[in-house]
RNA sequence: GCGGGUAUGGCGGAAUUGGCAGACGCGCUAGACUUAGGAUCUAGUGCCGUAAGGCUUGCAGGUUCAACUCCUGUUACCCGCACCA
């Protein structure tokens, strides 16, 4: 056992019996509200990741305290979820009992650690004072019609038997078994969260989240903005309404694709003559599992419908409509109008299925340029399979290495100009087409003819059959003047350079689907723009003017999933009357208790265990009083967390969850730490939460978080992650018991950047019992002077200066660094003041509470710590007067001299010109110039 | 594929506005004190070299008197999202 242990137990019983950490609700001091993401309490424990945030918040919030704040850190227990659940089933112990027990051991575990945390406050979401006030607000979200019932097809996990939402299943497995989720119809409660998909973008502007979280929800709320346009279909009434974001490609739109759960399909299935093959597909793709359905570089697959054709609203064409998995039913309007030649899933498609592609945006290449002449040209390569090369033509200094080009003539088409233009640059007859590609717009000045140009080129691909050869027709000025040669693929895409050339041989070879900007082609009312944001502007106008489409916003946020069917969590407070429908259950009744029960477990068909508690679920109608049934779907476990922050400003109201005074008082939780897991979903969710609240005048601030910051992990040692079955999982009471809570709060504080991962290294922790080891039997050399030591001030002021900023910056690596340094001075010398120690102490206090107020009672230094300020310092005492600056000739460093900060610059010059191995390095040659910085450096520079 | 991030000794990591790269700690080496040491203290410790000196912040360039830091390109790894139309 560590000779730390009575010291810590000690302190920790004078802060809980004189309630030194407990904040006020009215203060005449600034408020600071602190909070980290309160645990969910599990049988393993806590774990050293929990330690280094816990500490880390806890150091705030000291360090806070003492610069006069009144500060709430509060904790408390996240524990509703499948997880007390699971435990709960394999023990055979009620989850009320598991979560009890499980909560003792961890709040045992955290006060071991001498957090300033205000216990009055704590809860647990379990608790029914607290549920009440979930479900109430639920209510709030059922009363404004913000939840509703749906029949939807969920993501369901068939190993936990559970409903999840996109959050909890993303990449297509259960977040929480990792089984792989399947798709099933089923009536869920929702919550309209998509309607607050806007307000959650632009409320991240009045917070000051780290760029990441920022990006992170941004992402996932997924907002894209194009039009919706109305496709006629021939042989129905109905219209088919598709999502693009690219209405500037309408005029290349060769198919559309539906989902196959679209519902126009078993609507017209009577019109659809192939109804067999498509209902096959459709069957064949709901069986997938969401993951192998999103799997990408899967090959496409798809059903064409027979007997339905669209048409498209600008070009009057007509065109096929297919089925395929690649469109979701749940984004835009399941239905999409593919443009094979600029997107590529289409394009992939289009190629499978033998349809049309029609380029309407072309490639720029070169620099466009006044008093262009415009033509058609090619760009013919030819490919010799036997050597595994390509033609080319090696124009030396008149224009490098090309490919076969040549302009195209009138009445000819680019295929005959292609052959014509191989046979009389190289002779080469028996050649055979292949492909050819997009054409590109290219800009370009022709030195032989001193003329700009913009031409269309198109790119042909032949393959050589034999190498017969007629006689090359050339020009004049073409004769020796260049060599035909083969070439292989590397040595042409070294060699060329030629934008145009080297452009369309890689499009020859990989055919994709061209989604850069470029000039507008075939396409009516947009050709020759040359700006996609125009083009689609222009075209979203025309559809708006014809009354054929509008410009859309969408979003990939979807409503939330609010249902689960399982037992340990929030009931959700509603009552099914035949007579009146889904009402709420009245306030007074609140909260409705989780009725005792001893079997718990899911049942078969997916219905809560509570549908199977015939007393529970029959009851009478609040509104009516006939005969009625309660909701058996509990509330997911990101309920409770969605607003337990607004709890613990007045955590033990009865009347409301929490008083319009405290919500004023706390306002925004200032700062907030937890896991990069959370940066989406539970910060998501509480925003959400939050948000709404607020609209409906609830509480006092639209957002209600302003800092967020997320700890990195705790790897194992050897930089493995920590887990069970590796067993390198470090137990925190086990580092407590043999080095004490302060060296693991000092090791875990010092062990790297606070929000990056870090391998755990016990060597490490004994490093920092060793510190505080020599911090105590520093006090032995305490003389009773109360003034800094004269050889110590500039650097005890340093300290505080580094220490302070480095706290308020979460860099507290540098700043038990720092101290560190200042305790390595200490040891130099023969004895220190009382004055000396006690900043040390008050200094080093946040990070290790229990030995520095031993110490300072030990030595009489002065009040106790927690009740004392923080340290000032005097920035007149912080620059020395003293220093030695670095001579550098040319940049590297020749010596060092020592300078008074009054010197002038001659001064500086002539005691660095002076020094010895200056004089060795600058003999014999020519000072070009000498550059003093004040204070840092002086660099002799030498010819 | 898109978005975000990271790269520095044997290891964890320092380095304000560009100004002595490697602070501080771990580990390692030698020594002291010890019956003993997984305690403590002293000295040393980026690499090559006996030394003078040279080299060194993923890689390749550039700007500058001066680059871990700024610019261009590139590689590797990590994280998030992903057939999102």
């Amino acid at each position: 056992m560590s000779n730390y242990t009575n010291i810590e137990k000690k302190w920790q019983k004078y802060w809980e019996d004189n309630g030194v950490f407990v904040a006020e609700n009215a203060s005449s001091k600034p408020k600071y509200y602190y909070l980290v993401e309160f645990p969910y309490p599990s049988g393993a424990g806590l774990h050293v990741g929990h330690v280094r945030s816990y500490t880390a918040l806890d150091a705030l919030a000291r360090k806070k305290r003492m610069n006069g704040y009144n500060v709430l850190f509060p904790m408390g227990w996240d524990a509703f979820g499948a997880p007390a659940e699971q435990y709960a089933i394999k023990n055979h112990i009620h989850p009320k009992d598991a979560v009890k027990k499980n909560i003792e051991t961890f709040k045992n575990q955290i006060k071991s650690l001498g957090l300033s945390i205000d216990w009055t406050r704590e809860f647990s979401t379990t608790d029914p004072e607290y549920y009440k006030w979930t479900q109430w607000q639920f209510l709030k979200f059922f009363e404004h019609g913000m939840a509703y019932k749906a029949k939807k097809n969920i993501n369901w996990c068939p190993n936990c038997k559970m409903g999840l939402s996109n959050e909890d299943s993303s990449g297509g497995v259960c977040e929480r078994c990792g089984h792989s989720v399947e798709q099933r119809e089923k009536e869920q409660w929702m919550l309209r969260m998509s309607d607050y998909a806007e307000d959650l973008i632009t409320g991240l502007d009045d917070t000051n989240f780290q760029e990441r979280i920022k990006t992170a929800q941004i992402n996932w709320i997924g907002k894209s903005t194009g039009a919706e346009v109305t496709f006629k279909i021939k042989e129905i009434a109905e219209d088919l309404v598709v999502y693009t974001t690219r209405p500037d490609t309408l005029y290349g739109v060769t198919f559309m694709v539906i989902s196959p759960e679209h519902p126009l399909i078993e609507k017209y299935q009577d019109k659809i003559s192939n109804i067999n093959d498509v209902n096959a597909y459709k069957e064949k793709a709901k069986n997938k599992t969401e993951f192998e359905r999103t799997q990408i570089n899967k090959d496409k697959t798809g059903v064409k419908l027979e007997g339905l054709t669209g048409i498209n609203p600008i070009t009057k064409e007509e065109i096929p409509i297919y089925i395929s998995d690649y469109v979701m039913m749940n984004y835009g309007t399941g239905a999409i109008m593919a443009v094979p030649a600029h997107d590529e899933r289409d394009f992939e498609f289009a190629k499978k299925f033998n349809i049309p592609i029609i380029p309407v945006i072309e490639q720029i290449t070169g620099q466009k340029h006044d008093n262009e002449k415009q033509k058609r040209s090619i760009v013919a390569v030819v490919y010799d399979e036997e050597s595994n090369k390509y033609l080319t033509i090696n124009w030396k200094n008149l224009g490098g290495r090309l490919f076969i080009g040549g302009t195209i003539k009138e009445n000819e088409s680019a295929l005959d100009c292609a052959i014509r233009e191989i046979q009389e640059e190289t002779g080469y007859k028996n050649i055979e087409y292949v492909d050819s590609c997009f054409p590109i717009n290219h800009h370009y000045f022709a030195y032989n003819k001193n003329q700009y140009f913009e031409i269309e080129s198109t790119g042909l691909l032949f393959k050589l059959i034999n190498h017969e050869k007629t006689d090359q027709i050339l020009d004049d000025d073409e004769i020796d003047n260049f060599i035909v040669e083969w070439k292989t693929k590397d040595e042409i895409e070294k060699e060329i350079t030629d934008e145009l050339h080297i452009n369309t041989f890689k499009n020859l070879l990989n055919p994709t689907a061209y989604t850069g900007d470029g000039k507008m082609i075939n396409s009516g009312i947009l050709n020759g723009l040359t700006n996609k944001k125009d083009s689609i502007a222009r075209m979203i106008e025309y559809l708006e003017e014809q009354g054929i489409g509008k410009k859309k916003t969408n979003y990939k946020l979807q409503d939330w999933v609010f249902s689960r069917q399982r037992f340990w969590g929030e009931p959700i407070p509603l009552v099914y009357c035949d007579s009146c429908g889904w009402v709420a259950v009245k306030e007074e009744d609140l909260p409705v208790l989780l009725p005792d029960v001893t079997n718990y477990e899911p049942t078969e068909t997916g219905e809560s265990p509570l549908a199977s508690i015939s007393s529970w679920v029959n009851t009478t109608c609040p509104h009516c009083g006939k005969k009625a049934k309660r909701e058996t779907d509990t509330m997911p476990n990101w309920a409770g967390s969605s607003w337990y922050f607004l709890r613990y400003m007045d955590a033990h109201n009865d009347k409301e969850f929490a008083s319009q005074e405290a919500l004023k008082y706390w306002g925004k939780l200032d700062f907030y730490n937890g896991g990069m897991e959370h940066a989406t979903r539970h910060l998501l969710y509480a925003r959400f939460w939050n948000q709404f609240l607020y609209n409906i005048g609830l509480v006092p601030n639209k957002e209600p978080i302003e800092t967020r910051v997320s700890h990195g992990m705790i790897l194992g040692e050897g930089g493995v992650k920590m887990s069970k079955s590796l067993g390198n999982v470090v137990n925190p009471d086990d580092m407590i018991k043999s080095y004490g809570a302060d060296a693991l709060r000092c090791y875990e504080m010092f062990i790297g950047d606070y929000e990056k991962e870090v391998a755990w290294s016990e060597q490490g922790l004994n490093g920092c019992k060793r510190f505080i080891d020599r911090i105590v039997r520093i006090g032995e050399k305490v003389n009773n002077d109360r003034n800094y030591s004269k050889s110590l001030e500039t650097l005890i002021n340093q300290t505080i200066k580094k220490v302070t900023e480095d706290i308020d910056a979460m860099k507290f690596n540098t700043a038990v660094s720092a101290l560190m340094i200042l305790l390595n001075e200490f040891e130099r010398q023969e004895e220190i003041t009382k004055a000396d120690y006690r900043v040390f102490l008050l200094l080093f206090n946040p990070i290790a509470p229990h030995i520095t107020e031993e110490l300072n009672e030990k030595y009489e230094l002065g009040d106790i710590i927690c009740k004392s300020s923080w340290p000032t310092y005097d920035l007149n005492k912080i620059e020395e007067t003293e220093k030695e600056i670095a001579v550098q000739v040319n940049g590297k460093v020749r010596a060092t001299i020592s300078i008074h900060t009054d010197d002038s610059e001659d001064t500086i010059k002539n005691k660095a010109l002076a020094a010895e191995n200056v004089q060795n390095h600058i003999a014999g040659k020519e000072i070009l110039k000498i550059i003093v910085i004040k204070n840092k450096i002086v660099n002799i520079v030498l010819k």
